[in-house]
DNA sequence: GTATGATTTGGTAGCGCTAACATGTCCAGT
DNA sequence: ACTGGACATGTTAGCGCTACCAAATCATAC
């Protein structure tokens, strides 16, 4: 046994031995922030009451209301929500899982969103799950899940058995957003990419295009609609060349590329899917370095319908999405479940439209 | 005293009175989710041991370890971070404030920032400020401190005294990005928009320009750039004329709309400078169907040399800053400091430079 | 064999908050 | 005065996890 007085020696500062003082087993020094009961001891009342100043203003007398505001106020406290989340199971926290916040579509979505959670008191949480998903989806669902989000927003709903399990186990509300291919987990809000490939082929057909192809990123939703394009357009009798595929996010540079890969392997004229405006923009400005006339010769649409599109020569014609109604119709479908509503519907499809300009 | 027996009453069921069994005050339901405990029991081990096989599997010994893995496998255990938390004062998570998501400048930082603190296991919590930011802020910066993040990456050097305050009392690394105007909370990493603002008078200058005037936003930041544009023109002989402000985001519609009005008060030739390549690309559209010759009759240069800038007809001339290189120095003095560590400089200004095109 | 140190595992308290209950206080109705 | 209910405030026991220490186990040296 350790007889030399040491500073360890748990006698007391009269000298008289008292009960250990060094700290308890499990103990350990309190990270120094402002507490509840800070708070609390300042304003001389209970903690339960700061809590209840904070949470339900409403059951606080005046009098005591004001006198705790004041001390919360003084002394500078911010609330623990770690703490309070895990007391109460309410964390107020959604969480989104986007590909990608660099690509209008998503961040333009992401940004009404939390706008609109944000109004109600949410605060979100970013999952990027990037390109190809699903590599990482798994692992980033896990790591969301375990700060005990209330909703979940879910790009695309194409996700591995295991990940579909997890979510279904969380028992939260989860809207998968921007494809309508399978059946939800839970709500759908987006549209069909396979009804944008199939309307494209039939409005290639009745412009009385022969010859097509098409441009796409290898990502699931925009291979979605390059498949039903190329397999429309073949049942409508055109001649329908091997796409050229290329990375995601999808750049102008690719699509001058792939223009270029086109016309080299023959394809001078006819019509081109590609599955972004900055694909069709490319192509566009390929052709037209090479002499090609648009639309005369290559006719060709882009997809999501961006800000420049209809500022480009020729404009682009392109398929508009409404970006901003995914993401305040899937804010809306999570909150009313969050308040213990049921949607009108689980699945809400957004539409789309071909708007048609100068380059087809 | 209640003397009926009762479902409340305190007997257990063998008739003994024992202490009183109904749920004792303050007890609550638990949430129904696996927890360590379970996990343990199912291992056979203490849920100390399933603790560390998660958080520092190198000191539990093999075999343990393999029958703990198992357990977590077969039981789907999803741990939770707020208790974890708010035991350990280590949430994992880094918040990010900006003003908009739905502007590349922004989105690519945040993207790169996620991207790169997700391989250090750590998560971002995205905050919105908002146009006009400021006034959000304080709010926001409230409800994000209240979810402990270890690390704050902000937008812009501008902010309240009061969350100047608040966020120096969090104690955490703090980097603010894209401006390097004031003297920063912590760190900071961006450039000096007065500079580019100088820079670009400059630059008409000696390309002979006699009159100017800018297009600009009216957040704080295109503001630095344009005062100080106008200011040093000045100083250089330029006939400076009177700025048109739209409002933020700008778009391209506001870039046409800001030429129509310059030239409707008579501003029909000369130099413009503008707060983002969407405005430019609109002056470009507007003098073209206005059979205004750019650049001989009006130049423009734009700011943030996207992606599209080099593919327009003429090219749009920009100041290009490396948004990517924001993302990634702010992550990285971020994670330097996590780690204990002391970036080389509290300050990094990662410049800009005047990219010449076809439209000066 | 025992002593010594290194390594692995377990027990316990507490992080800061809130649900659930208990208690007190006040006032109307008898 | 006495009951009963409405309302305001306090007390207590966790939420699920990890820091800290203690205890057990193992390997090594004597």
């Amino acid at each position: 046994m350790n007889d030399t007085p040491s500073k360890d020696d748990p006698v007391g500062e009269a000298g008289t031995p008292v009960r250990p003082k060094r700290r308890s087993r499990g103990a350990r020094p309190s990270t120094g922030r402002i507490t509840l009961g800070d708070v609390a001891r300042l304003a001389g009342v209970s903690s339960m009451t700061v809590s209840r100043v904070i949470n339900r203003p409403e059951t606080v007398s005046e009098d005591i209301r004001r006198i705790v505001e004041q001390a919360i106020e003084s002394s500078g406290y911010v609330p623990n929500l770690l703490a309070g989340g895990l007391a109460s199971s309410r964390t107020r926290l959604v969480a989104a899982i986007v590909p990608t916040v660099a690509h209008v579509l998503f961040s333009a979505s992401v940004q009404y969103l939390t706008d609109r959670l944000a109004e109600e008191g949410y605060q979100v949480l970013l999952g990027l799950s990037g390109y190809p998903e699903g590599r990482r989806e798994e692992e980033l669902v896990k790591a969301i899940l375990a700060r005990v989000p209330e909703a979940l927003y879910l790009t695309g709903t194409n996700h591995s058995p295991a990940t579909r399990q997890r979510l279904r186990a969380a028992g939260i509300p989860i809207v998968e957003t921007w494809d309508l291919s399978r059946p939800p987990i839970d709500m759908a809000v987006g549209f069909s990419h396979e009804a944008v490939g199939e309307r494209v082929a039939a409005y290639f057909h009745a412009r009385g295009h022969h010859r097509a192809t098409a441009i796409s990123a290898g990502d699931e939703r925009a291979m979605l609609r390059c498949s039903r394009f190329e397999a429309t357009a073949r049942s409508l009798g055109i001649d329908v060349r091997k796409p050229v595929i290329t990375p995601s996010p999808s750049t102008l540079q690719m699509g001058r590329q792939g223009l270029a890969e086109l016309v080299e392997s023959d394809f001078r004229s006819g019509a081109i899917f590609t599955s972004s405006d900055s694909l069709a923009h490319g192509v566009v400005l390929e052709a037209q370095s090479r002499g090609i006339a648009v639309p005369e010769e290559i006719a060709v649409i882009g997809f999501g319908d961006l800000d420049y599109a209809a500022n480009t020569s020729p404009p682009l014609s392109s398929v508009s999405v409404d970006r901003f109604a995914v993401g305040r119709l899937a804010a809306e479908a999570i909150l009313t479940r969050l308040a213990g509503g049921e949607p009108e519907s689980a699945v809400i499809d957004v539409g789309f439209e071909i708007v048609e300009r100068g380059t087809t």
